[in-house]
RNA sequence: GCCCCUGUAGCUCAGUGGAUAGAGCACCGGUUUCCUAAACCGGGUGCCGCAAGUUCAAUUCUUGCCAGGGGCACCA
């Protein structure tokens, strides 16, 4: 919120003395206290245009702000402009954001643009995986994020419950049907063969009679019942993870609007669909992507990209303007071919943003723990959540940028310690909410009129300027799609607050200086509260 | 072979065109008659993987190379 202000008057006076409308000066914190809290570079960039000196422009520009009050002073160094700004502006500043509370960051209707955030969307064949939960922890993240900033975000997961998994679930789970009943048996090689089968076949046993059906029969009958028992289960585990999603949709719903056939005969219409050998192809190649790909088999089934383009076509049809989809590392390859069929039913591919998060290794005594899905030696979901708690898994899922390979280390998260941020983060919370109660035994209250204009130690000042840039990182996350720097801000913050509390005393016998340092570790308290719930972590005020 | 991601301090990572490249951990030393010591304060570290190019300015952008990880289906 500083650096817009700032910028808006740079915008301003660059206009009045230059004649140039269109510049964006970029305004970044000081990197070192010489140099002011604020600078610019923009004398540089404006250089080349003008074709002159940096020094002289900066200079010029110095003059042109001179007037503005929210300065202490404004020096010129090289080419550089810093900006000194004066307590009063910070206090003016903390004052508002204490007056709303923990709305502050809050922006409403900034945009109306319907926004679809699509995330895990796992295969309803097994429990939540370990990966699965870096997705879940970006994407519920990130579209807390955006409503908080006035977007009109949707969260949805798509159930592949359509197409040849369920089908291969149920010829595995029958198989281990006959396993359990000491028949030979045999799973394809190709199907499913977690211990959490059996789990599943166990449990229908118990409840319904399986020995009269037939092989095919009892291979449906479970891939059905399998489907619905393992979706049941995934969004019990994301809910234990803190994240609900606001829409739920079923591919076989998709395929029984007959939305796929309308993608084939759409794409038949614009003349973009061959057979080749048996098998019925897209010419995603006309759409940059490398090969043109397979959407009907041989056999007459659909390939996976067949109803997700039904479902994509479905998500534009209920009118939703801008969809973004968030796919693991293994997904990669897919994304040229959906923005490829996407765009050749007349959608425009800027409205569709794939957005790809890395693996994740789970590290423990500093060896990485190796799993296979197909061999059935996975660690789930839950089994993480069990071992290291919600609040450390989502915190650690999101601390790392999603481009990087996140190595999640398992004894650190379960650190009650200075090591574990998490700990650290939720520690300042709760230190605060100690001290508002020990103020409230000396009889000091939060309810009226509170003078800022009393904190003018380079510690509060510190801690005023490090509250108010939590908008500006909202925006950041956005903006970069990157969720990672929230908690880390929040790393910060929780740092420039125990630095304070070390050096100052919150509540002394200034009764009037006890009720400003008490409103602004209210606003700090506020921050982490409002920040670690955007990343679905609790806030406690115990610890 | 092709595609994607990564390479920054001993370790884990910030830093996506600007000033002297930063944190945490680890290591050493200090701080509690006082609101939570799960905290704080001080101490030193770098061929920013390598090499060219673009730029007034490159850790940042481009290209090539090297190293590690992941992916290349009529699986999803």
């Amino acid at each position: 919120m500083i650096k817009t202000t700032i910028t808006e008057s740079l915008k301003k006076a660059i206009e009045e003395i230059f004649k140039l409308s269109d510049t964006e000066p970029s305004v970044v914190e000081s990197p070192n206290k010489q140099f002011g809290d604020y600078s610019t570079q923009v004398a540089f960039q404006l250089a080349k245009i003008l074709k002159n000196d940096p020094k002289k422009i900066a200079s010029d520009i110095k003059n042109a702000l001179e007037g503005n009050n929210n300065f202490e002073k404004i020096e010129v160094v090289g080419g550089y402009i810093n900006f000194f700004l004066k307590n009063e502006f910070y206090h003016k500043e903390i004052e508002k954001v204490y007056s709303e509370g923990k709305e502050f960051a809050k922006l409403k209707h900034l945009s109306e643009e319907k926004i679809l955030v699509e995330y895990v969307s796992s295969n309803p064949t097994g429990p939540m995986v370990i990966v699965n939960g870096r997705a879940a922890a970006l994407g519920d993240s990130f579209v807390r994020i955006l409503n908080m900033r006035g977007y009109n975000a949707i969260s949805e997961f798509y159930i592949n419950d359509g197409g040849n998994q369920v089908f291969l679930l149920g010829i595995s789970c029958n198989e281990v049907y006959k396993k359990l009943n000491g028949m030979p048996y045999e799973i394809p090689e190709n199907g499913y063969h977690g211990s959490y089968i059996e789990d599943f076949v166990k449990l229908i046993i118990g409840k319904t009679d399986l020995s009269k059906m037939d092989d095919e029969a009892r291979s449906n009958y479970l891939g059905t019942e399998g489907v619905k028992y393992f979706h049941t289960m995934q969004i019990k585990s994301l809910k234990n993870f803190n994240v609900k999603f606001d829409s739920e949709i079923h591919e076989r719903i998709i395929r029984e609007e007959g939305l796929t056939e309308y993608v084939i005969e759409t794409l038949r219409d614009k003349n973009l669909l061959y057979e080749k050998d048996g098998a019925t192809f897209f010419k995603s190649s006309d759409f940059g992507d490398d090969k043109d790909r397979a959407i009907i088999k041989s056999n007459g089934e659909y390939t996976y990209l067949l109803p997700d383009a039904a479902y994509h076509e479905d998500k534009i049809r209920r009118n939703f303007e801008y969809l973004i989809d968030i796919f693991g590392p293994d997904h990669h390859g897919y994304v040229k071919r959906l923005r490829a069929i996407f765009e050749a039913l007349g959608h425009n591919p800027d409205k569709l943003e794939i957005l790809i998060h890395q693996i994740v290794n789970l590290i423990n005594e500093g060896g990485k723990i190796k799993m296979s899905k197909r061999k059935g030696t996975i660690i789930t979901l839950d089994d993480l959540l069990e071992d290291v708690g919600k609040d450390a898994a989502r915190f650690f899922f999101v601390m790392r940028k999603k481009n990087s390979h996140l190595d999640f280390d398992l004894k650190l998260a379960k650190e009650k310690s200075e090591n574990n941020p998490v700990f650290y983060v939720q520690y300042a919370h709760a230190r605060i909410a100690s001290i508002i109660d020990f103020a409230g035994s000396k009889g000091i209250r939060l309810n009226g009129y509170v003078n800022f204009s009393l904190l003018n130690e380079e510690k509060e000042i510190e801690l005023i300027k490090v509250i108010l840039l939590f908008p500006d990182i909202l925006d950041d996350v956005i903006r970069m799609r990157e969720p990672a720097i929230l908690p880390k801000y929040l790393i910060d913050l929780a740092s420039t607050f125990h630095s304070f509390y070390n050096k100052h005393r919150v509540i002394t016998d200034d009764k009037e200086l006890s009720l400003a340092r008490l409103a602004l570790v209210q606003c700090v308290k506020n921050t982490i509260k409002v920040g670690l719930n955007l990343i679905g972590v609790n806030a406690p005020d115990k610890m």
